[in-house]
DNA sequence: TCTGGGGTCCTAGGACCC
DNA sequence: TCTGGGGTCCTAGGACCC
């Protein structure tokens, strides 16, 4: 790492990293029993109620327990395995903890789950600090939480991604400027997240297996398979894609919040159904509220038994989060989807379509000089920015949160993030 | 003893308006 | 009398992510 050190001690380009918890669910649970630890930890649901493991801790892997198994298969594997539910509360507090940690050491930041953060540390985009410092200085403080992360860092978000898969728990695994291709090219179509299982047996018919092949294909024949984002695809494969970490700070962009549960025994009753609704509701009307949110749609999930499923949904004249008002809704929507003699096995309830009260918005807002721009989601924001950068150049950009009252808007006092020129 | 519980985004068809 | 097409909204379904 030392040599590494000292052939990119000057770091080109965009440096950006991808930090993930090593099997962090189980890990916590592990750091909080201490008699857990070394032990095989499996977080998920249990066997007997259809669940499926959520997270195994490294020393149940090696039984063949991975994410995403049927707890009762994981069972089978590793019957001496110890198993929880889960505290997601806990999970939560220290996840903030880590993403503070990145914060701290760049504004930066876009967590893409629980577990996971995109952070920008391209020299002189906010420290100048070198980027392989700066990472290990990353994996250094999370491990005094109690936990460990693996961290990938590259040129762009998806060599970040796939190389923190490279070496795990605990890696940090470097592709340094100028080797994306060599490091791309060879790797199967699946490594590249957005390519699943669908989209991968259509590239294979098409003859396309590696990232390489990919990028090597013109735009119009992947359309056929990635629609409008094929050219997106197609430059991300070639290791010369542009999407920019924006920051952590940008406003609760949450589209929809649903809740949803797998029965351990079929509902056939539609008292039954009836009382699930309402206890579902009630915990997604908890969060809305929590949340300050009030979404206008409202949707009903079921599975059936025999394997099929059907979303329906229906759009209501106001926004609500109040579950008094959306459960009803959802019964009539039941309604359509459900008659007497079928044997349900999920039932979700969902709003969404959320919006604000008319005369108070709260805006994402960015500014160059006196110029700005407003967005009402992250992703509107960065192509706010990047429109400004291309009239105005690269100069002072900074954003927030503004907050608009009818027409006028009320720019934030303080500005959570400033992005100085660099020139 | 098969397959959870959160989410996001895209597509496609029909209704409706001009 | 016959025949548009574009745009937007709504809905259902599916792919994909962790």
């Amino acid at each position: 790492m030392d040599d590494l050190f000292e052939l990119f001690g000057n770091w080109r380009g965009p440096a950006i990293g991808l930090m993930d918890l090593d099997a962090f669910f189980a890990s916590v649970e592990q750091l909080d029993h201490p008699e857990w630890r070394g032990k095989p930890v499996i977080v998920g649901g249990s066997p007997e109620e259809r669940g499926v493991v959520s997270t195994a801790s490294y020393e149940a892997r090696p039984y063949g327990v991975h994410s995403a198994m049927p707890s009762a298969q994981a069972k089978r594997l590793c019957p001496h395995a110890i198993w929880t539910h889960g505290h997601f509360d806990r999970y939560r507090e220290m996840s903030a903890q880590v993403m503070a940690i990145l914060v701290d050491e760049t504004p930066y930041v876009d967590q893409v789950s629980i577990d996971e953060a995109f952070f920008d540390i391209t020299p002189g985009r906010y420290a100048r600090e070198n980027p392989i410092d700066i990472v290990r200085r990353i994996a250094r403080r999370v491990s005094e939480l109690g936990i460990t992360c693996s961290i990938g860092l590259g040129t762009s978000k998806t060599v970040a991604k796939i190389a923190s898969d490279r070496d795990k728990p605990r890696g940090l695994t470097i592709v340094p400027p100028g080797t994306e291709q060599s490091f791309l090219e060879p790797l199967p179509v699946r490594a590249m997240s957005g390519i699943g299982a669908s989209a991968e047996a259509t590239l294979k018919r098409m003859g396309i297996h590696t990232l390489g092949q990919l990028a090597a294909t013109p735009v119009a024949r992947l359309s056929a398979v990635f629609g409008v984002n094929a050219q997106m695809m197609r430059d991300r494969a070639a290791g010369v894609e542009t999407s920019a970490v924006t920051s952590i700070d940008a406003p609760d962009d949450t589209k929809s919040v649903s809740n949803e549960r797998t029965f351990a025994r079929d509902l056939t009753e539609r008292a039954d159904i009836d009382a699930a609704l309402a206890l579902l509701g009630e915990s997604v009307g908890r969060r809305l509220r929590k949340r300050g949110l009030a979404g206008r749609t409202v949707t009903v999930k079921v599975k059936y038994s025999y394997g099929s499923g059907r979303t329906i949904q229906r759009k209501l004249a106001h926004a609500t989060d109040d579950e008094n008002l959306f459960v009803p809704v959802a019964r009539e929507l039941m309604d359509e989807i459900w008659s007497e003699g079928m044997h349900i096995r999920l039932l979700g309830i969902g709003v969404s379509d959320f919006a604000a009260h008319p005369d108070v918005q709260t805006d994402l807002f960015c500014e160059v000089d006196e110029r700005g721009a407003v967005a009402s989601s992250k992703r509107e924001l960065s192509v706010a920015v990047d429109k400004v950068r291309e009239r105005f150049g690269n100069s002072a950009v900074s954003f927030g949160r503004a907050t608009r009252f009818g027409d006028d808007l009320v720019r934030p006092d303080k500005y959570l993030n400033q992005n100085k020129p660099t020139d």
